[in-house]
DNA sequence: AGTGTTTATCGTCAGGGAGACGACTATGAT
DNA sequence: ATCATAGTCGTCTCCCTGACGATAAACACT
């Protein structure tokens, strides 16, 4: 049946990725400086146009693997290898956002352990970590020698609402795992917990939590001393995704 | 600055909408008969295109207004009028979910206290309420006089995921009044939560817990008997959004 | 070798919230 | 008058959490 593409108005579809990880304590996004028109310059957040015959989901994993290298977990399957893990955040559609044309952005937000510096990919010449407390702080113009500004579009705010994604999200699920190696000490997963809210966690109490909710961590047998002192068991992340009662965030 | 259109794929975008409401002690969604191809004569989600210079949330509040008549509450002010809650709930840009074109939907949830039987508005020739789990439970094909199959396109799947979505944010935030009408009593804000969860609550329990949670409930003064029994407090929606601790949905 | 530092892990204790449930109150219906 | 219905207040116990003491096992010094 034909139908009349007149009577709907014509869209650009784009995916943009909020890409967390925990570097050095710090939760840190991936970001890419611009090459083109407009925002030249400044820095923005992954992402690019959905394919004429592409899901949004596979739009944002290549972008994920073009600028990362990263593989998406398949929540299928307890992948132990280099994988992220991806979940559409929201969507963007502001007539205003872009200037040159009406451009409807699905955000997409991912999860990484520490990864290696970035390789620029795309049509992004610079790639590279950024702390979000810097990115998010930026009141307006450059502050630092280092910086440029606040990012491109609205991604400011697309990245907001990542992080608080990410931050309420850790409550009640297993998603912290996915900022660990496949094999990490409760030590290190602790340190996600301090970085990703910005606080400080009572080891005793967490590692009591984390150890006994049934199906969150296994262990794997080995130990390890990377973080000196005592030597730390390794886990594994369990099948448990939810985290039932939940972690307490405390109080600001 | 003049762009290449020939650069990116066009894609038509719409909004659906998931409006939800409790009638009878039944979690209910809003469905329309679809009056045109593909999907004739099947029921679907409310919705319809964004305009060319229209914000997401503005087509949602249009559509949700042009099938209810139901208007937007202000986040920011204490509205005690027939307002809705409306909020995003997610994207789906499948390639193949619709049959006539590249379409991704934006899809938004609405909360409404119960109403009168709806008016058909826009290109839909009949609209109703209809129990969700029906709407859900639905393995294909037509099983009782009344129904008329599986919702079209994608929308079962929408809608699972805004009864989802639902279900869940009533946990931890004061959602539940968007289901109740200006003034309400605790009963019926427990009947709100039996509803859509689909289980019993303790009346003791839960008028302990919502009495004493600061800034959840305000009473009015006045008092009713309009569920029978003895008068029951009347209660307005408190300033408070976030309930904490949560309110704890029952096992399965 | 000994001492201090760091991190991991186990234990104890008090307070708060939730589930289970008894008791009482104030309406309308029969 | 009696009953059914719904609302409201209390009590008791259990579990989880936060606070924090204590011990264990590594490494870095001297």
């Amino acid at each position: 049946m034909p139908y009349d593409p007149s009577a709907f108005p014509p869209f650009a579809v784009t995916v943009d990725l909020v890409v967390l990880t925990v570097r050095r304590d710090a939760l840190c996004a991936l970001v890419v400086r611009r090459g083109e028109q407009p925002f030249q310059g400044r820095w923005a957040l992954p992402g690019g146009f959905v394919r004429a015959e592409e899901d949004l989901t596979a739009a944002a994993a290549r972008e994920l693997a073009e600028e990362t290298g990263l593989c998406v977990h398949d929540p299928r399957s307890p992948a132990p290898g280099s994988g992220a893990h991806l979940e559409q955040l929201a969507t963007y559609g502001d007539p205003k956002r872009d200037p040159r044309m009406r451009v409807v952005s699905v955000a997409h937000l991912a999860l990484a352990p520490d990864l290696p510096p970035p390789r620029a990919g795309g049509d992004a010449n610079q790639a590279r970590w950024s702390p979000v407390g810097s990115l998010l702080s930026q009141q307006g113009g450059a502050r630092h020698e280092d910086q440029y500004g606040q990012l491109a579009f609205d991604h400011t705010r697309i990245l907001a609402d990542g992080v608080e994604r990410a931050r309420s999200k850790i409550e009640y699920s297993s998603l912290a795992t996915a900022f660990c190696p496949p094999e990490f000490t409760v030590g290190e997963l602790r340190r996600v917990y301090e970085a990703v809210w910005g606080v400080a966690l009572d080891p005793r109490n967490f590692h009591r939590k984390v150890t006994g909710t049934p199906g969150f961590l296994v262990p794997t047998g080995g130990t390890t001393t990377r973080q000196g002192g005592r030597p730390a068991q390794l886990f594994r992340a369990g099948g448990a995704t939810l985290l039932n009662p939940p972690m307490l965030r405390p109080e600001v």
